[in-house]
DNA sequence: GCTAGCACTCTGATTGGGAGAGTGCTAGCA
DNA sequence: TGCTAGCACTCTCCCAATCAGAGTGCTAGC
């Protein structure tokens, strides 16, 4: 990895210029535009010199002889690193934000919704947030609903504000009446607990209580146990992705194809979000850093939110590379910790 | 309108061959392609006379001079209504595609997610469906749960498999156990019916038992009015958007971009289908006969599924105006039926 | 009423030239 | 040694011209 020590000053700021033209307005930049730069007073002939240098180190390339130079993927990761100069948003933005986060809604999952919205929105590019966690959020009431034969409508609702609901199989028929005892057991011993706390008590508690244990209870927890088993399936709330459309990065209609697709499908995404899950503070894959050939050509800035201090989700922007990354970083930053606070108020 | 006795026999075949050759190719069609139609003894330049009378009468038209024949909306309005011979289902598919939908899932709703992905995956184009108007489907569950305030979390079972749930904002506090007898006491009056029958009878049952009416009545009442008394927002289940951009018609990113807008702010699209909600059997909208500017250059073949024999939502399938109609109108048609089979049976 | 023939038109691919932009290299200057 | 001026070179983009191919409309004749 090229580090800026390996750089003089004048290189480095000779990148950085070249980067944000080259950000601004997309075309390839050319040692005469940036020799009209007020700080660097040099000659293009000379700046040519240092954009070949740059050039061999892999952080610029150009499209053809006479096109000008346009980051490569390291030199935008070595911008980003340590050449950029965050935008802290204003004040007026900020509390623009958060109103419109915290306004109220008759859906539940909605501020979810806003948020991905308000990402796409203000950036012009795609906005996405997974949705938080089940197993690091807290049960806040769980119901049986009996359905044809052995099959059980079951719906939890959790701290995050969500309405989960899945059917299941059980062993026997049970009578709504006996249904309702076991949800309301559930609901008494172990609404307010996360889901992978609750799994972990069941058993212990099967076990303590052994003798004390009614077929009541089992049932109860057998029932639980078939809801909670699986791994709940994970899934995002996509905004603003038509705005991708009109980048011109993004025009070949087969790569936008594979794009869409991948949103489409979902895992692929996700699984590219979970990684950021870990990670404080924003992180970024710029370009084919994710892996994942279809974001290629573009950039992910994301960053991880909590309820109640628990990491349950991820949020971010994807847009092509060329992004205005010193507003979007600290644009996703803020959003996270608003749209944490916007759940935990609840 | 044009009907086909404005036409002798001889220009409609030769309509047809049209219209099904260039759906078949994608290319204008010459007067040279069709003279070698075996059951059109035929020369070109007899066929050139026929194809300017058909384009006098706007069926249809040359993209330019030398460029073969297109047809019209107003030609594939004529094909589709006379002239095409729709090819029924083979009975093995048929058999698949009743598996693939009645098949078991753990999820609600999820039939109308893969009657939507069995569209797009057959036909190679999108898929849309229609969740079941809540208005017109029976209530099977009710369920209050308190959140902070007078803020009251509510849960709404019907039949047609889904689960729904909104906030609304009481007058005063309640508490669980009077939340649970609000339930309690509309689930054992109302479940059963329609949602707009419930609002009917709401009103009634409350005049008639003015005497025996307690608050607890009142205060179930008025919170189902709360829940009931907004239309619901409808909404789509769409798949394989991304087929469509494959096709060179909607090559063109401005218009694939107001496309793919269209469909994520979801009314407009809505309002379309709902046309079709009253229809009987399959509806189809050619172009820019849907008078939906985003839909220009697609056609919508659509029908109505039923539960229990009420008309509950439409599904069907969007793609270019060049597609195989003798094959989309009858799978669009039997996939219907079989998903309103699906539903009714659970 | 049908067809053969012909002039005409339009597209699309190919070619060549010229303007513009930007480069690499070299030689000279401080 | 580092910077710069100058110059030849290269590549793209745009334009115009050309040409083959496809398909038409029209007319005259069967």
């Amino acid at each position: 990895m090229i580090k800026n020590q390996d750089l003089n000053e004048r290189s480095l700021y000779l990148l950085k210029a070249l980067v944000e033209r080259y950000i601004q307005d997309g075309q390839p930049v050319g040692s005469r535009v940036l020799s009209k730069d007020p700080n660097l007073k040099l000659s293009p002939a000379t700046i040519r010199n240092v954009m070949a240098d740059l050039e061999d180190m892999g952080l610029i390339h150009s499209p053809h002889t006479s096109a000008g130079r346009v980051p490569t993927v390291t030199g935008y990761r070595l911008f980003v690193n340590s050449l950029l100069t965050v935008k802290p948003l204003e004040s007026t933005e900020l509390n623009q934000l958060q109103t419109s986060l915290l306004e109220e809604s008759d859906e539940p999952g909605n501020v979810l919704n806003k948020a991905s919205k308000l990402l796409s929105d203000v950036t012009k590019m795609a906005g996405v947030v997974t949705l938080p966690r089940r197993e690091s959020v807290a049960l806040r009431h769980i119901e049986f609903l009996p359905m044809s034969g052995t099959r059980v409508l079951v719906i939890v609702v959790t701290d995050g504000q969500e309405v989960h609901n899945k059917i299941i199989h059980t062993d026997k028929v049970f009578s709504p009446a006996e249904l309702q005892q076991a949800a309301n057991y559930l609901n008494s011993v172990y609404a307010g607990r996360s889901l992978s706390k609750i799994r972990e008590l069941m058993v212990k508690d099967m076990e303590k209580d052994r003798n004390r244990v009614n077929q009541g209870m089992i049932d109860a927890v057998s029932m639980a146990q078939l809801t909670f088993s699986q791994k709940p399936k994970e899934d995002y709330v996509l905004s603003g992705e038509t705005n991708l459309m009109g980048f011109s990065e993004l025009s070949d209609m087969e790569r936008l194809k594979q794009l869409f697709e991948a949103f489409s499908q979902k895992q692929g995404v996700i699984h590219l979000l979970d990684q950021c899950l870990q990670a404080d503070g924003v992180q970024i894959f710029i370009g084919e850093e994710s892996g994942y050939r279809a974001f290629d050509h573009c950039s992910l800035v994301t960053s991880s939110y909590s309820i109640n201090d628990e990491v349950v989700g991820v949020l971010g922007v994807i847009g092509p590379t060329r992004m205005a990354y010193e507003k979007v970083i600290p644009f996703v930053d803020v959003t996270a910790k608003l749209l944490g606070a916007a759940l935990n108020s609840k």
